[in-house]
Order: C-alpha cells, then sequence, then structure tokens
DNA sequence: CACAACCGTGTCTGTTGGACACAGTGTATG
DNA sequence: CATACACTGTGTCCAACAGACACGGTTGTG
C-alpha cells in the first residue's frame, strides 16, 4: 500500500552511483528498456514479462531484477525512453507551435501504442516527460495567459490526443488491425435493431476517421483559446 | 488472437434464451456483475478476481464461469451497469446541456475510477453507453452541425472529461488518497533542481485542482464549438 | 593476498485465469 | 408416472506470472 516512488524517481532521474567495486555489469537499466519497448511494440504491454524480455537478452530473468526494482518501474522507464527528446519547434506563432507539438505527441503514439495504457494516472515522470510540457508551455509564453492558464491549455491538447488515440488502439497496447471491420459492423447492426432508442445517434450516423477527430477537436480547442488570448488583450 | 466479441455482445444486450431444462439458477450476469462492481469501487480494477467476486457471492470461483464466459466479458458487462443509464438532461440550449452531460460523465467516473482503464480502447459497447452518446449527440440536433461534426463534438468533450478524471486516479484504478502529496513534492524538488532544464515550466508553474482544469477546458472546447456554430448561420 | 562488494543464476512460493470431469437436480417427454 | 437429459455448482488440476532468497563466481580495494 506503500506505493513507494522513490525507487522509479532515482532511476528515472539517473541517481544511482554507479559501483566501484565488483565485476562489471553485462546488464544496465537501459539495455533492459530497449529490449522491453520492443517487446511491448510488437505484442503489447500484457506480453511484456519478466521472462519474455530476459530471453530476448540472452540472460535469465532474475537478473534484471539487479537493476530494475520490478515491472512497474521498469514500464516507467519505457514510457521516458520511448516518448524521448522533446521535439524542437520552430518558432512562430502559438498556434501553429502548439499544432505541431500535438501531431508530434500523436506519432510517438502511434509509434508505441502501449504508451497509452502506461501513461494513466499520476504517477513518477521521467526528464523527458518534463521537456514535452516544458515545450508546449513555452509556445504559450507572449499570449497573455498566465501560468495556470497556460498549463490548463496544454494539458487540454494533450488529452484530446490521447484521447483520439485510443481509438485506435486496443485495450491489451497493441494496435488494432484486422477484426477492426467485424465489430464495426455488429455494432452497426446492434444500433440499426435499436434504431428507436437510439434516434439522434442513427440520424447522426457518419464515417470519421481518427485522423478527422483529432483535427476537428485540435481546432475547436485552439478556438476557444484563441478567444481567451483576445480577450486578455 | 481471434478476439471474439460475439459472447460479450451477447451478454450485454441480452441476447441469450433462458434455458428451459434444468434446475433454477441460483446465480445470473447482473448478480455477478454487482458484485464485482462493488469490489473494484473498494479494490480497484486489478484486485478484481473471479476468486474475490465469489467469495463475495459465498460461491466457487468456478461457479461464475457458468455465466460468464471470462473475466474480459465480465468486465464490459460492469462497464455498461456502472455507467448506468443516460442522463436526462433538460430541455435548453445546446450548451447547457453538453455541459450538464460532461459534468454527469464526471461524477460517474469519479464514482467508478475502475471505469477510465475498463473503458480503453474500441470494444463492445452496451446498450447504456450507446444511449449515453444518443443523449449528447441530441443536445446538438438544432445547431447547423451535420452528422460526422457532432460526433466529433461528443467524442471531444467526453476525451477531455476522461483524460481530466485520470489525474485523480492510480494506473490500479482506484482513487488516489494519500501519498499524492509526497510524489508532488518530490517531482518539484526535481524540478526545482533541474530549472534551468524546464524554464517555461518553472515559470509557469501553478496549483491547477481537476475541477479548474476541467472547467477551463471543457470551455475553450465550446467556445470553439460555439464559434464553429455561429459561422454555420 | 585477503576481503568485501557486486553480479548472474537456480530454486522456491503464492496468486492468477482458466480447462475439465463429475455428481446432484429439476424439467420435459415417453 | 418414469426415464432421459440438460443444466448447475464443485473439486481438482495446470501453466504463467511477479518476486524472494541464497548461492557460487568475479573483481576491485586495503
Amino acid at each position: 500500500m506503500a506505493e513507494d516512488f522513490t525507487d522509479a524517481l532515482a532511476l528515472l532521474w539517473g541517481l544511482k552511483p554507479p559501483p566501484t567495486r565488483g565485476p562489471k555489469a553485462a546488464l544496465n537499466p537501459e539495455l533492459i528498456t530497449v529490449a522491453a519497448i520492443a517487446v511491448a511494440d510488437e505484442q503489447g504491454l500484457p506480453a511484456l514479462t519478466m521472462q519474455v524480455v530476459a530471453e530476448r537478452l540472452s540472460f535469465t530473468k532474475m537478473s534484471l531484477y539487479r537493476h530494475v526494482p520490478g515491472r512497474a518501474e521498469l514500464v516507467a522507464l519505457m514510457v521516458d525512453h520511448a516518448v524521448g527528446p522533446a521535439p524542437e519547434l520552430a518558432p512562430s506563432a502559438w498556434r501553429p507551435r502548439l499544432t505541431a507539438w500535438a501531431e508530434a505527441l500523436w506519432h510517438v503514439l502511434l509509434r508505441h501504442p502501449w504508451l497509452l495504457a502506461a501513461m494513466v494516472g499520476r504517477r513518477p515522470l521521467g526528464p523527458n516527460e518534463l521537456a514535452w510540457t516544458d515545450h508546449a508551455v513555452a509556445a504559450l509564453e507572449d499570449t497573455g495567459l498566465d501560468g495556470g492558464e497556460r498549463l490548463d491549455t496544454v494539458f487540454t491538447v494533450a488529452g484530446h490526443v490521447r484521447g483520439t488515440a485510443q481509438q485506435l488502439v486496443t485495450p491489451e497496447g497493441t494496435r488494432r488491425e484486422g477484426g477492426e471491420a467485424e465489430l464495426d459492423r455488429a455494432l452497426a447492426v446492434l444500433l440499426d435493431e435499436h434504431r428507436e432508442r437510439y434516434p439522434a445517434l442513427t440520424a447522426a450516423l457518419a464515417v470519421s476517421t481518427p485522423d478527422q477527430a483529432l483535427a476537428f477537436g485540435l481546432d475547436r480547442i485552439l478556438d476557444g483559446v484563441a478567444g481567451l488570448i483576445a480577450s486578455r488583450r
């Protein structure tokens, strides 16, 4: 119940003094993290077993525990490594900068679908994740918004990107490929059978690709932010 | 790999003909669902074990499998039961109706924090969930927006509510209570130590409660939608 | 050279979801 | 009224999982 974050934070921020005695380590947290990311990319987060990661590295499962406290901390390392360094945004107006930032986040989430499941809840943040947030906040610096408004704006944009990406992802954190149409068809049949119960939905029925949904919501949000900025001047 | 949704859909929509022979069942899917929701509310989604649910009902674990194909389908049943019937919205303008809808969703998510983890990805939808979407779309009926725009709007609003709620929740799907301040303090210390790496974030540092973030983003989104509606007239 | 620190491994435990076969029970059909 | 059969709930079993712990081998330091 104690939920100790200190181990994870120490690893994420590289705060472990390298040992001077003993044999040289053949393994290290980064090697393990990279291997684990490869596993999660290919087979999803539930398939991420200490066993599987160890086999990919040709080591024993228990060897990993020498360098990583446990599975939870490994996932935290994976998240910060997978998001990578924050994108460099060309200096321009706040709106194109935030748009570019959102698109960069979008592509990272599509490249590592398991990130959506791994980034749930308040949790220990790594240096890369913090840098992403910093870059987005920086785009809003000359807008007249105060600190809280800037943070809330970034949070809203990031939440929208994440929410949209979740439509493309299975609960396991792999990108859905086949079988998607099957589910859609079954749901369409059910909706049609009960169409009197869902009149508005039946009337509005339309095909909206995730890319369209992403752009639509992002435009609405940034329109609203633009209105707020205008009212501050 | 086949990922058969038909079982879950049949259960969700009540499509199983009741047997005519044999003894009367002491158990049924709804009883199991209610008990499972109680477990998840109290101890989170990972603690939701067939064993635990069975004990709460004073039955054996394997008895549950008579009525529910497996854990995944049980979770699907729990989701539709927990969201409950869609909220009845007083007939008024689209904006207060959507706001009320978002607040209703917000309260449901706070009452059942595990819903956030259970509603990830595209998955079999139940009748209640579909009704929620229908009611939100209905609020946008006289706005001049087309079907795709209405759906995208609803999706954006729902995504924002969900994203905000996730800040209040642990990855396990329980509401965080204590220990939260501890993590915040540790992150604040780290940010301060590396403040030169995160200048914008350091400058913008502010305390924003989740309620404020919810209202801020919702206002921005609806401002943007209002602008789109105005441009259609 | 001896010791202490460190590394990777093998063995073990508790818990999980789920398969399977079985004995009891009640209804429908002869 | 009797029999067959479908359905219920149970006990036993298994594989996969995260992690604890103790051991033997390795390497730097006093």
